[in-house]
DNA sequence: GTCTATAGCAGGATAGAC
DNA sequence: GTCTATCCTGCTATAGAC
């Protein structure tokens, strides 16, 4: 690689070492893996990053993180754009931003993955994650739903109905093998729509669907 | 060890093997360190399951399984003791079972590890996982909850519906950081039986709950 | 069935030339 | 910044005594 490439072999560490940790977590993955495919050195992840572990990190901090921000700003992109002031549109621009969103299906999918990752096993990254994603977010979704919500509402439960939420979001999106077993569908765009539209109409009303008289 | 431990060994194995494989997954986990923490020798995992991946395989088939079984009794004795008549007694079963249920907390948690790890990363344990136990379970649950629900209401709905419940129950046991974090409450007794409640009338009615005033 | 010893190898990290 | 060569640790798996 010519000098030229100073900045790029860490950019393309970023990319491939997101992938690979995304894919298989941070044990399974081998810095041998990561700098054969991202086309460099060996040593190439101990020069940029120190070692393997704070590579993982700065994953977060360069890639997660802004991706995050662009999930959210298609979000509420469509909160403009749609109608953003009933609750279904919110729920609607929620569930759709997650599942269909601005980014391709691998990137969502890698998305999910390291966060899931993060939840079920925290590293230091998920402090940051939370700290600095997931806590402003539903602070402000929390801003977003309460004007829909009973007056006298807590705000414990305000944000367990948003927790709610975001565990069908999110489980729709790493979940895939069983609801694929369990439904028989395949992840097209059709299915990824039907899931959005039933995201929508579990948040609002539940199981209770007599009143709308089912499907 | 004495001759009698030809057995106890294998179980003590099988259980050490189980706490660490959820604890840290597959790859983080190390053959001395099972071997250590059970109390044998390093070549007891060779003997006893043939390799690392064998004995990964056994924790689902004789830990993992029977766990999962007692989830579902403990789920399936609720329901007759309550009134397993009503969806929100069904609902509520369901949500006690898996949150409260007849298992210690760190069994309860290990479970759900072992689940999620399987989702968002599949290994061979992922097939015996979804086929032995989520798809049938999930069909009893369809066969109990369609009463309920609208008569013309097709079977991929009610499984939606089911995954959704499901998804939140999941969420609730996986993900105790952001929860904890975002709600500012611990995972004692009271949080639990208030997630449970949460849970139920999430289900049954959604966000809708002007209704019913609020809290 | 259990144990010790060790083969055989892959991993992260580093030194030093370019 | 990049590359090669290499250190050294720690891993899985096995052989063979008991």
């Amino acid at each position: 690689m010519g000098r030229a490439d100073n900045a790029i072999s860490r950019e393309r560490l970023l990319d491939e070492a997101e992938a690979l940790f995304a894919e298989k977590g941070f044990h399974a993955v081998t810095v041998r893996e990561i700098t054969k495919a991202a086309h460099c050195n060996l040593a190439s992840v101990n020069y940029h990053f120190g070692n393997k572990q704070n590579l993982y990190l700065e994953v977060f901090r360069a890639r997660w993180i802004p991706r995050a921000v662009k999930i959210q700003a298609g979000f509420k992109g469509a909160l403009s754009a749609r109608d953003g002031k009933s609750l279904s549109g919110i729920v609607h621009a929620l569930a759709e931003a997650f599942l269909k969103g601005p980014l391709t299906d691998n990137e969502r999918l890698r998305h999910s993955q390291l966060m899931i990752r993060e939840m079920v096993m925290p590293t230091p990254a998920a402090d940051i994650l939370v700290e600095q994603v997931i806590k402003p977010f539903f602070g402000e979704l929390a801003i977003l739903l309460r004007p829909f919500l009973a007056e006298d509402i807590e705000n414990e439960q305000v944000m367990l109905n948003i927790l709610s939420i975001f565990s069908m979001v999110i489980y729709f999106n790493f979940a895939r093998l069983p609801v694929m077993r369990v439904t028989g569908r395949e992840y097209d765009d059709d299915f990824k729509e039907r899931l959005v539209e039933h995201i929508v109409q579990f948040s609002l009303t539940g199981l209770d669907m007599k009143r709308k008289g089912g499907a």
